[in-house]
DNA sequence: CTGTTAGCGCCTTCAG
DNA sequence: CTGAAGGCGCTAACAG
């Protein structure tokens, strides 16, 4: 049998009293006597009464609602990062409203509009690998919608940031690699348009110079991700005549796919040719001859952090004028 | 500089209109003409006017948003199968309003009280791991929140519900081991709370039956699905003095934890031993000694088929007393 | 073609 | 301690 929720105007009607009565008494209102608030909830609780929160949200202007943005779920770093974010706003009495972008900027924007229309109290971004325009988020933050964006941040835009840098940690992956004297040694590095390209970039480079490794010991290719470029990518380094000992990979997708590959050519694994990368994933644990090492980028302690700023944005007490607008992780390297 | 979302009474006052012509002209109502249209437009824009999505849903009583309840969304298969309802619900107009059980009972039914707060318009829901009592999902729909179970569904509820049925794969998986000339087989079930524990016992009693296998060349095992109990298990199954030659794991979570202690213990995956298991992730076809093949369960078509059911039950054009109330996949069985 | 108005459920100020 | 009433933004029925 379907019947409508209740509503506080039922209870009151049950009981002869006013619905205010009835709202204070189920807020446990003080100055409600003890009596009509016991007969009040009791009532509640038999008609199932659930408090609207579409008409709350309605009336007080905020939906307890934070909106997340993501590339997409369906990729371990995210989908930690959502079960942070979701972990956190169920235990504040907030709900996440999610949307995946598939890395592409219409869909990014639309959703953007979707959030705004339901009016969330904030919300958690990470962007599609290929925006460059931000006034999509740019509006919400002018409409009173703060923005936390985490991992894959905006470079020029003055908002709250939560990242992980790679730099430092890709210095060490490079240490790491000289210290078990490898010295030719392969760099498979990502889209330029992601902020963290440089980092890796930036920290190779470091540490090449640091240690004084050979130009020629050093060859730096790309991929856009997918496996086609990947399977490219590693065997450009492959080909070559005096082959990498060891090779850095952009993240754990593609040191994988990487690794397949290698192993596919007869070449030994952690013999022939050792591989260290990026994300540090599970999974990557239960290769039997898998990586060396890998970069912790800690997804959920960035989406945790990210959330903990818009909370405290959110929780008006609270001075926003203290608060840091960029966070910075270090990430580390973690041998397997 | 911060500003509140524009009205359309504020549309209205700039233009001397009533409120209902611009709510009109923006929804392209049949009757208003065409230069006011124009003008509402033309300032809704310049405004920045976003519909308010909580005042509309408190008004229509519908929230144009999705609730789905998982287990886990840090789980390859929920997050593939989060990603199939957000796909499809995006491309509705729909929102989707995430909770994650973390396999808690407890938990589940504050999601369930989150939803029903929200009022949204329709859930999904693959239970948790243990869940018995069902009274929190027959409260949503007393309420005439429709409810569709999918993958982990209740056992005796008359509900809506996706699933794929397991049975008849794992028969075919014994049936595989067979063929490969293994006699003494070992399976790692899971919790039987879970209704797909009984579907791969039974496929695999019919399966040794059919064979004709010796009852002593069987051990069935489980796991409460933690690591500890799964390396008890596998440690079961390595110590009887008559080894199993192959081992059905419960899914390739289960499997990836149990190659790796029977690595560990000096034994050759595929040689000494082989594996088959469910769920067909991705990742486990990057192993270099890995599985022989795994069960492919469709979680994306699953979670598709489910908000598929839940979308025409919400459209009240459609009639669903022909809808088909217990949906099932079958699973397939993956060479690796 | 356009304006007026009621009301969705709830909170909150103001009166008793 | 309790009641009455207004209003949040929007839609839709009714009236011009």
């Amino acid at each position: 049998m379907i019947q409508k929720p209740a509503t506080i105007k039922e209870i009151a009607k049950r009981l002869n009293v006013s619905i205010s009565t009835v709202s204070r008494a189920l807020h446990d209102h003080p100055g409600i006597g003890l009596r009509t608030k016991m007969r009040v909830q009791q009532i509640a609780a038999e008609l199932n009464y659930v408090p609207n929160q579409a008409a709350i949200s309605f009336k007080q202007g905020k939906t307890k609602t934070v909106g997340v943005i993501l590339p997409n779920f369906n990729e371990d770093f995210f989908s930690i990062a959502i079960t942070a974010i979701e972990d956190m706003t169920q235990s504040n009495g907030y709900t996440v409203l999610i949307g995946q972008s598939h890395d592409n900027t219409e869909r990014e924007k639309t959703i953007v509009a979707t959030m705004q229309k339901h009016r969330v109290d904030g919300v958690l971004v990470s962007l599609s690998k290929n925006t460059t325009d931000f006034t999509p988020f740019e509006q919400l933050m002018a409409n009173g919608i703060p923005v936390v964006f985490f991992d894959r941040i905006p470079n020029q835009l003055d908002a709250y940031t939560v990242s992980c840098d790679l730099s430092k940690a890709t210095e060490q992956l490079v240490d790491l690699l000289v210290a078990q004297k490898h010295k030719r040694i392969g760099f498979i590095n990502g889209p330029e348009s992601m902020a963290s390209f440089k980092e890796r970039e930036e920290g190779f480079r470091e540490s090449v110079k640091k240690h004084k490794l050979s130009e020629k010991d050093i060859t730096v290719v790309s991929t856009d991700l997918t496996k086609e470029q990947t399977t490219t990518a590693i065997k450009q380094l492959l080909d070559k005549k005096d082959r990498p000992t060891a090779v850095i990979a952009f993240n754990d997708y593609v040191a994988l796919e990487a690794i397949k590959f290698t192993r596919e050519q007869g070449l030994k694994i952690n013999e022939d040719i050792s591989f260290v990368s990026y994300a540090n994933l599970p999974i990557t644990t239960y290769l039997e001859q898998g990586l060396l090492a890998s970069v912790e980028q800690f997804p959920y302690e960035q989406a945790e952090k990210a959330t903990e700023i818009l909370f405290t944005i959110l929780d008006e007490k609270e001075d926003t004028s203290a608060l840091q607008k960029n966070y910075v992780f270090q990430a580390e390297v973690v041998m397997h």
